[in-house]
DNA sequence: GTCTATACCTGGATAGAC
DNA sequence: GTCTATCCAGGTATAGAC
């Protein structure tokens, strides 16, 4: 992999720095530490903090949507596709218990801070819905699609939240495995009807 | 009700602040106009502004404490006082789509800040979490009691963290409605045995 | 107790040399 | 493209008059 050009390599150090510090929070001081540049470079690549912003969401867009693709190329068993979004969770769990789900702490922050950007941090969101959706009506969910997909996303968000609040990776695994029940249940369901 | 003097105002107002825009967003000039005080009047009250912090904790903690308390006085039925917990969400719905939950955004910001005070923070979710876990045990589910507080606890955040993102309170009412119905369908079950 | 004045620092942002 | 130097606004915090 080629090292990444500087624009690159600043929105990469944005992402995380946000993430893990909040969006507020984190300065150009940080960044700069971070990319191994001075402050005054930043406004050659960008015009303000605002635009970093910007391109942070856009970078976490493209790659939700990168990866909601290859969960789909790599699954055609839409119940496996949803089995892989449940387990992201368990795959990111120590980043987790230690700075909360990315898509939601972003969206309260930019909430709570009034700012322009919220909407498009919102988008990540709809990605997801959107995607969760379909996998459902491909089970042949059709009218109970959105509920579900609203039902994935608000667990998650509770999960991530506690485990975050208690640091407690046990709590997170259970919830995990009980989700997945919660899934094959559905099936079991609709597979006797 | 008497005016509350200088330093319970402060707190306050800054107990406000804080829930609306985030703790490191918040300055002593937001709540200098607030309180209608000048910036230089805070630090006879307080030392620094994580004391403020502790004591917008120690606020929130001791309300926290009193309205279980209260609940417990109205109701002797837990499932009615466990109503009232649900209730909440659908109460402070206005705030809620606004700003998100006062005790899940503090802890997850503090916990990104690497704030000494996170802990405190949390004291008000395991102020929740056992008060909750106590009313099940009277429900006669012992075993269970934990678990069933941290599935209410994750649910609130997960709903208030999702109304919060889609500004949707159609949403939010349509989950408080059906966690009531888990609620009532976990009883039924009960008295079944 | 509350004020004004101010110190000091860090934030975002700009100008211009290289 | 990247740097240094610098500006200005805003942050926390302090000193001292009233």
């Amino acid at each position: 992999m080629a090292t990444p050009n500087t624009r690159d390599q600043i929105i990469i150090a944005a992402d995380q720095l946000i993430y893990q510090q909040g969006f507020d929070h984190t300065s150009f001081t940080h960044i700069a530490e971070a990319v191994n540049i001075s402050r005054g470079n930043f406004y050659y690549h960008f015009k303000s903090k605002d635009e970093i912003l910007t391109a942070v969401i856009n970078l976490r867009r493209s790659n939700t949507h990168q990866m909601l693709k290859q969960w789909e190329q790599e699954h055609t068993d839409p119940l496996q596709r949803l089995s892989c979004f449940i387990q992201i969770l368990r795959m990111n769990q120590d980043k987790i218990l230690r700075y909360g789900c990315p898509v939601g702490t972003l969206s309260t922050e930019l909430l709570k801070l009034d700012h322009r950007a919220s909407d498009d941090a919102t988008m990540i969101f709809i990605l997801f819905r959107t995607w969760l959706r379909r996998q459902f009506i491909a089970l042949g969910l059709r009218s109970e699609a959105d509920k579900h997909a609203m039902y994935l996303l608000a667990q998650s968000q509770g999960i991530a939240t506690m485990a975050n609040a208690f640091n407690d990776s046990d709590y997170l695994d259970t919830q995990v495995t009980q989700l997945l029940g919660w899934l094959d249940d559905l099936i079991q369901t609709t597979e006797d009807i």
